[in-house]
DNA sequence: CGGAATCCTGCGAGATACTG
DNA sequence: CAGTATCTCGCAGGATTCCG
């Protein structure tokens, strides 16, 4: 699909389905989790916390589909399953700590925003 | 920043906060559509595009509040209420706008990625 | 240990109609 | 024109149970 027609900021909705990928509860927190190197399956539930077996599941198994994560099965009793991050999920990684960059500079202030707003409406 | 202390996942829950309401289905478009300049509702909405007057209200409310936007009515006849950018809200359609170059850098490669493991899979 | 299958719930989000 | 008020539905996401 012809991308260089795009005027600096009409989403030609693919790219707004990787925007919501982004804003999806775990799929982040997961991709920086495995920054930290391969991890297996329990390894990751414990360091990210909070989330369900299932999402975990879910999670991973999307971003496996989308080429951001390996996943290596090792058939030994007990079973081991490693995932670790691919090159393109490494890129994620980087683009998204920009945007948690901007979050974590601006957070402080937004929430002031919103108490002001808040104050307001009295 | 120092990012690099950070135990490889720590978002301070409220940092996740505003990544989901970057993934949220119309704020971006809103905030994008915006940086052209301020505009009134109705002008918003024929720009968005598929957005029901009812989200975009909800949407606006919620930049406003963050102060994403700023909103300005003037009593006349027909009434006019005209939203316009502030800085902050600039800010985020700059981070933005990374995100979503890198999503139409790679949406071919992710895409081909699922088409190779939805194959797999059969 | 690493899942799959199933059930349940709340909220995001659309459609529609009414108001000032 | 610029909203507010309802009603509804789908789906993200949680809890629980079963399988290899």
């Amino acid at each position: 699909m012809d991308v260089t027609t795009k005027p600096a900021g009409a989403d030609c909705k693919g790219v707004s389905e990787i925007l919501s990928r982004v804003g999806d509860k775990w799929t982040i927190q997961v991709v920086v989790t495995l920054r930290a190197g391969s991890q297996r399956f329990n390894g990751i539930k414990r360091r990210v916390g909070g989330i369900s077996q299932q999402m975990l599941t879910r999670t991973l198994k999307t971003l496996e589909r989308d080429g951001m994560v390996e996943r290596t099965v090792r058939h030994n009793t007990p079973p081991q399953v490693e995932y670790t991050l691919t090159p393109l999920g490494h890129s994620l990684s980087e683009t998204a700590r920009h945007l948690a960059d901007w979050a974590a500079a601006h957070r402080g202030e937004i929430e002031d925003n919103r108490l002001h707003y808040d104050a307001r409406q009295l």
